[in-house]
DNA sequence: GTAGCAACGGAACAAACCATTCCGTTCCGC
DNA sequence: GCGGAACGGAATGGTTTGTTCCGTTGCTAC
C-alpha cells in the first residue's frame, strides 16, 4: 500500500504529466497564444484528455500560465528588494526576470482570458514592488535620473521580443539586449531620454479582453 | 472628358481607396498578421470586394505589404549611406526605420506568404546596405567596437517590440527606447556586451513558411 | 489474485471562423 | 443616356478548433 505521496508508478507519472503539460503550454503559448489546446498535448506527448482532466477549459490554462507568471513577477521583485544594494537588486531583478520570460508570459497572454480579482491585485503589487525597486535604484545615484517605473515596462518588452528557435540562444541574446539598455539606464551623466516617460497604466490596455 | 489623371469622380475615389486599403492593412496585420481580411476592409471603410478588385488574394496582399517595407529599408538605407558623416548615417537609418516601422513590415509578416526570389534579392541587398552602414558607423570610431551588423536586428527588433493603442504614442515610446540602445552603441569605452554576437542569417527562419 | 477505478489516447462532434465568390446596385465617363 | 467600372455585403464551402465521449490500460486496494 503505497502511500498517497507516491515517487513511482501511476500517481508519480500523473505528478509528471502535470508538469510536462505546463511546459508544454508555456512553450506553445508563448509562441502563440491562439494555439490550438491539441497542439499543446502533441508538445507534451499526452493527449488531449490529460488535458482537460487538470483544466476545465483553454482560457483556464491561459490564465493559470499567466497569473503563475505574475506571481514569479512579484516574487523575484520581492526577493530582489532584499539585498542590501539597490542598484544590484535593481539589475539582478531584470536579469532574472528576462532570463524566466516571465514578461512574455504576463503580458503576451493578456487579453486572452477574463482575469480573476486576485490577478487585479497581484498586478496593483506589482506595480508597488517596480515602484520601490526604482526608488531604491535612484537612491543609489546610479540610475539615470529621467528614469520612471514604467521604463522597466519598455525595457523588459524590448527583450522579451527577441527570440529564435533555440531557447537556450534567445536567452543569450536577450541578455545582450539587456546588457545594451542596462548600460544606458546607469548613464548618469548624458543627454536625457527623448519624449515623455512611459505613464502609469499606458501598459493596461493589454488586459482588455481580445 | 476627363484625363486619364483625375482629380476627382469615380477614378480618384478608386485611387484613394488603394491608399486607403494599403493603409488600413498595415494598419490590421501588423496588429496581428493573421487578422481577417475582412477586418482590413472594415477599417478601410471599403466593402470586401474593393479588396478582391486589387489583390488576386489574402496571401498577395500580405506580400506585397512585406516587400514594400524591404524596399523601404532599402531606400532609407541608401539615402543613410549618401549622409557624408558615417554616424549621423547610421543613427538617422536607426530612427527612420523605427518611425516607418519598417521592421515590423518585414519581420513580423515574413512567414505569412510565400517569398518571390525578387525579394530574395532585396532581402540580400538589404544585408549588404546594413554591413555597409555598420562598417562606416566602425571607421568614426563613435560605434563600440564588439558591435556586429545583425545587432541592427535586435536593436529594431526591441523597437518595434514597444506597441501602445495610438500609433503617435507609440512612435515616441519607441524612440525612447531607440534613444537607449544608440546611447549604449555609442560607449566606446564600456564592459563587453555579453554572449556570441548573433550571427548572420540567425534571424533568417522567420522566413520559413507557416 | 482480482475487482474497480483513476488516468489516458484519440476519434467524433458541433460551432466558429474565414477566404473567396457572387450578385445586385450605383453613378462616372464618354 | 448607356455601358460598364467599382463597389457593398450577403452567401458559400472548406477548414480549424474547443470540447465531449468512449473504449482501453494497468495501478491500487483489499
Amino acid at each position: 500500500m503505497p502511500s498517497p505521496n507516491d515517487t513511482s508508478g501511476r500517481r508519480k507519472q500523473a505528478a509528471l504529466n502535470d508538469e510536462a503539460i505546463l511546459e508544454a503550454a508555456r512553450e506553445v503559448f508563448l509562441n502563440d497564444p491562439r494555439s490550438p489546446i491539441s497542439d499543446v498535448a502533441k508538445h507534451a506527448g499526452v493527449g488531449i484528455s490529460a488535458l482537460y482532466r487538470r483544466y476545465p477549459g483553454k482560457e483556464d490554462l491561459l490564465r493559470k500560465l499567466c497569473h503563475d507568471g505574475l506571481r514569479r513577477y512579484n516574487a523575484e521583485a520581492e526577493a530582489a528588494l532584499a539585498e542590501p544594494d539597490g542598484w544590484t537588486a535593481f539589475t539582478g531583478f531584470l536579469g532574472r526576470v528576462v532570463d524566466a520570460d516571465v514578461h512574455s508570459l504576463t503580458v503576451h497572454l493578456a487579453g486572452t482570458f477574463t482575469p480573476t480579482p486576485e490577478m487585479g491585485a497581484d498586478a496593483a503589487r506589482s506595480g508597488e514592488l517596480a515602484d520601490a525597486l526604482v526608488a531604491r535604484a535612484h537612491a543609489t545615484g546610479r540610475l539615470r535620473a529621467d528614469v520612471v517605473t514604467q521604463d522597466i515596462g519598455l525595457v523588459l518588452e524590448s527583450c522579451a521580443a527577441v527570440r529564435v528557435p533555440d531557447r537556450a540562444r534567445t536567452a543569450e541574446l536577450r541578455r545582450r539586449v539587456l546588457a545594451m539598455l542596462v548600460d544606458s539606464l546607469a548613464r548618469t551623466g548624458g543627454s536625457d531620454l527623448p519624449g515623455p516617460p512611459p505613464a502609469p497604466g499606458e501598459f493596461a490596455w493589454r488586459w482588455r479582453r481580445a
